[in-house]
DNA sequence: GTTAAAATACGATAATTGTCGTAGATAAAT
DNA sequence: ATTTATCTACGACAATTATCGTATTTTAAC
């Protein structure tokens, strides 16, 4: 079971998705850009993390480098699977129309959902 | 901006979503089928959520009647909101792929979402 | 080589959340 | 009417999370 990391530990594993292995330098000034936070304090929560499991670092050089210890698409599908249970009475697909209902879906966004559930109808039948 | 409800909040409005407005007792006594929880804790987290604007309360009664001030629909969206920015980097279509993917999604969910897909294309036209 | 800049480590504290016990009021049971 | 059960109010505390300051080390600059 994975432990649910969380707001601002999220936050973290934002940037170190989109940008790879990152120094604690690195993700402090792209937090920055959202919210005012001091730089030992995004170091402390990144040593946390590592205590939890949650990041990995290579310590070969002064300057740290961290990355994910854990897959993007694990902790999702994690975080998905939780939301479902708690805000949608356990029922996934009363999320997923919840989510296509209220958000303005482009017409590319509607052509892959429509591949995506071809390839799940093959796969069943 | 709709305050995020807590995990255990969300228990609380669960029951209440699912059941209507109902007394303590009768949600301590729900939570209590998954978690073992005192009554005057329960009590107290209701009490809490009637200060963050959750809950509302007809207190004319000695045992008082609560019921969620917020649409269970409204909370939703403002959780899917964030889990999009969070964790699906502000892509829903990316949230919508990864929950159908990974959720053994059941033919007549998949006619549902066929359905919701038909009902924006005609709208867009 | 001394100073300045930048990094880590780590303890202290604030803020939030979750938990519970006790007190007091009200109603019901006997 | 006294006891018992049930309810609310509320303070106190533990656990978790988030924040920051200080000390120390290491590198770079002068």
């Amino acid at each position: 079971m994975i432990k649910k990391p969380t707001d601002a530990e999220l936050e973290v594993l934002h940037v170190l998705w989109t940008h790879g292995p990152s120094s604690v330098r690195f993700v402090n000034t792209e937090l920055s850009k959202n919210r005012s936070v001091v730089y030992t304090t995004t170091l402390k929560m990144m040593q946390v993390m590592i205590d939890k499991g949650l990041l990995k670092r290579d310590t070969s050089e002064r300057t740290h480098l961290y990355e994910t210890a854990i897959a993007e698409e694990e902790i999702q599908q994690s975080m998905l699977d939780k939301l479902v249970q708690t805000a949608f009475k356990g029922s996934p697909l009363s999320l997923v129309l919840q989510a296509l209902g209220h958000e303005k879906t482009s017409k590319e966004d509607l052509e892959e959902i429509k591949k995506i559930i071809k390839k799940i109808e093959n796969n069943q039948s």
